[in-house]
DNA sequence: GGAATATTGTCCGCCACCGTACCTAAAACC
DNA sequence: GGTTTTAGGTACGGTGGCGGACAATATTCC
């Protein structure tokens, strides 16, 4: 089973899509058409190369952005040598959460790790919609809810969890939020979101691998076996992404 | 300067809170008229004793509670030996925040680490005022970002930091909540909420005792350099609190 | 094809924290 | 007042991950 076939959109939602290409992210898929016909034209495509900032620390926001293919990272940061992730979306959701709820600056850093591409409308076009928007604004509170279960798990497998342990849980939420098995990481950037030294990195994946969990190449890493890496990630998978369906729906 | 000072209401809170006790907790107080007189009458008072379980982990939430006075944690439950607390909150929020945005189950354990007192509604209540009161529904859900934010403090020091400077930030936060600067808490307590041993608290409490930072009695500790206590938590207190200050207003 | 760069593999000493155990002192109880 | 309970202090071996350094491959670029 391929984390593809988690995501693989129903054929309503393909249908769906095709009169808008934006409505591959989960939660405008989710809008009932009265609000629809409102957000949709507000919204810009965008092309979200690894590494795109789509807003600093503390910064202020100014577009909101839907992912419909890639990963972004949400990044506390307190110090130049003080940064680590706190969660991950994908077209799953939306960024900077502080926008969802009329906030106008960011207290994390947003970056793509994943590329991709989406769509961003202007900060002020959100925060106008929040309160004509009703449904708008529930489904982005909505996904603020559960991207804060999200984080909370993070909190918890950075202090209960070995190393190899967060990596797999680390490596399950990025295979579910990208089609097929095949992953494109880097063993350094790795470290960076986990706020581990790159060797620790290299030394968990070969626990992994040697495990017949994965299998690393320069560059790439392949899901092998994801009943196994959710056994080996102590627990620390799986609840956050049950809080998201119950609120939301399927990923 | 203590912490009663940055949190004693203002004349104007004060008069307001005359009219009804539950206008303490900070959410409450923000309510514009027409809709404190629908969501007051629901309010029923509670006191909130030292370990009392407002909600458990994956359990279906009954009563949605705002606390008045004392400390309630938000604890992730992973199993039996994996839990950890991924933050806390006082009369400036509410818990469990799920219910905040139509939710009727909670992922987290929220109980009660300082006793106090506050008021509860039924989840039917809250989950009803959300659609047909907007403003109840986007101060719920400013407090659940910024407890968002609260919580990816607390994994970004839960891999940055050792155990003393997680502990100073922990006591900071706890400063935040409680009138006076005397805090009742066990070594014991500190350890499962930080996910320690308990004996590393022990000495984690030495050294900023050592600093003149606090002052540590059996069952009681004392804030004696705030300053100095903020210095130490390596930045990563305030953060989180600045956002609440953006989002909502002071504690 | 060869040089420069990016990525991965491996080693070493170090130390913060762990698990566990045992002891002391303060408070509560009868 | 003496016993039980609860909270806090201390010790010891073990270890996971750190900081740092260096070597060995893949890739990319000229």
């Amino acid at each position: 089973m391929t984390a593809a076939r988690h995501f693989r959109p129903t054929s309503a939602r393909i249908m769906k899509s095709a009169s808008h290409p934006a409505l591959q992210n989960r939660l405008l898929a989710l809008l009932p058409e009265n609000e629809t016909h409102v957000i949709l034209p507000a919204l810009e495509p965008v092309d979200l190369p690894r590494g795109f900032v789509i807003v600093g620390a503390d910064a202020p926001i100014e577009h909101v952005y839907f992912i419909c293919s890639g990963i972004g990272s949400v990044v506390t940061v307190a110090a130049e040598t003080q940064r680590a992730e706190a969660g991950m979306f994908g077209r799953e959701g939306f960024a900077p959460t502080s926008a969802g709820v009329g906030g106008t600056i960011s207290v994390q850093e947003v970056l793509i790790q994943v590329e991709g591409h989406g769509f961003r409308m202007p900060l002020k076009v959100v925060t106008e919609a929040l309160s004509t928007h009703p449904t708008f604004a529930n489904l982005l509170a909505r996904f603020i809810q559960a991207f804060s279960a999200q984080i909370s798990y993070t909190a918890l497998s950075n202090i209960t969890c070995q190393v190899d342990e967060r990596l797999a849980r680390w490596l399950l939420m990025c295979h579910d939020r990208v089609d097929g098995d095949e992953i494109a990481l880097t063993h350094d950037f790795i470290s960076l979101m986990l706020g581990v030294r790159r060797p620790s990195v290299t030394t968990a994946l070969h626990v992994l691998e040697g495990r017949k969990l994965i299998q690393a190449e320069r560059g790439r890493i392949t899901i092998r076996d994801r009943k196994g890496m959710q056994d080996f990630a102590a627990r620390t998978y799986g609840k956050p992404e049950e809080e998201y369906r119950r609120l939301i729906g399927e990923f």
